[in-house]
DNA sequence: ACCTGAACACCGTTCAAGT
DNA sequence: ACCTGAACACCGTTCAAGT
């Protein structure tokens, strides 16, 4: 890459990530342009899609859960373990609005910029699952795909401000859901 | 109202009937006004909001929920009434795609058109829940509020058509963590 | 009283013209 | 090789001008 182009592209992720952080993941591809003072062919460029714009944004984090999902493995009863990597999931995504949607769209199409980051989470999810089923400790009728429902739906709930102040319950009552009893 | 205007009231709602089941709850307001063949000043005088005309579209349909949920309570044990109601709730939401979200906006903001709806859902469902509740036969440690919630997070979910071959499965997994066990 | 559609301030995306 | 921004086809919402 030109020396020019490697500056734009650096400064583009840049800027994307505080406006993001700012007006959550639907924010005008438009503004991102603008602020970061470039043409908007510039940001097409090099991010053909806004959902390529946020892999390059997200996608090192996305491998930073999976790897925390393994390290929780090897820390934790396989039961914490789980219950603690949804928390760090939901954590991840509530920081990061907007984000589950194209998620969830990008994880049954493989042509999305973000199908290989969903799979891996989905993967990751599993394994922690089936150390858990294993043990007797997650209900031994759910699989990895199901997880991840159930994972972009708390995702979801999690950014209607209505909900806010029942986070936490619902999560429990949820999780409770997942584990045996 | 004057004789024409209530007939532009009227084929507008028949149309925007048509292009939100097309379109989605989102469909463009133009959209709609272009079909029924009237100024966009025009419906927007009739529903100052997109909020305004789903009320109006859906508001017969939320009664009949509500009232579903009186008649489900009358004939049939508490734990299947409940589990039959939200059912009925979620094939609800799902042949209106893209209505939980506006809905969710819409349950604590009073100055939305649709709060009064969805108050009313969640009153029946509370209902149900706390039948179920008396029964011993629902988890005693939920809110109507909380029921509210997971209906819309299994709303959302069911909209996302990657999800579609796992809905049944994970609706039982949700309605088994309601009941008690 | 009601209707119309231009006007305004936005979008996402593409692409000819420039450096 | 890369950048720019006008151009195109859209939005939601408002409001002056008409009937």
């Amino acid at each position: 890459m030109r020396a020019d182009a490697r500056k734009n592209y650096d400064h583009l992720l840049t800027i994307a990530r505080e406006v993001f952080a700012e007006h959550g993941a639907e924010a005008a591809m438009r503004d991102i342009a603008r602020r970061a003072e470039v043409g908007l062919g510039t940001l097409y460029r090099h991010f053909p899609t806004r959902e390529a714009l946020l892999e390059a944004l997200l996608r090192s984090s996305f491998g930073a859960l999976a790897e925390r999902a393994k390290s929780l493995e090897a820390s934790m009863p396989s039961d914490q373990a789980l219950v603690s990597w949804l928390k760090e999931i939901i954590a991840f995504t509530h920081e990061h609005r907007g984000i589950i949607a194209p998620m969830m769209g990008a994880i049954e199409d493989s042509d999305s910029a973000l199908h290989a980051s969903c799979v891996t989470l989905r993967s990751a999810g599993a394994s922690l699952l089936a150390r858990a089923q294993a043990d007797g400790k997650a209900r031994a009728d759910l699989s990895g795909a199901e997880l991840f429902d159930i994972i972009a739906a708390l995702a979801w709930l999690r950014e209607q401000s209505s909900h806010a102040s029942r986070a936490e319950r619902i999560f429990k009552v949820i999780a409770g859901a997942i584990l045996s009893h």
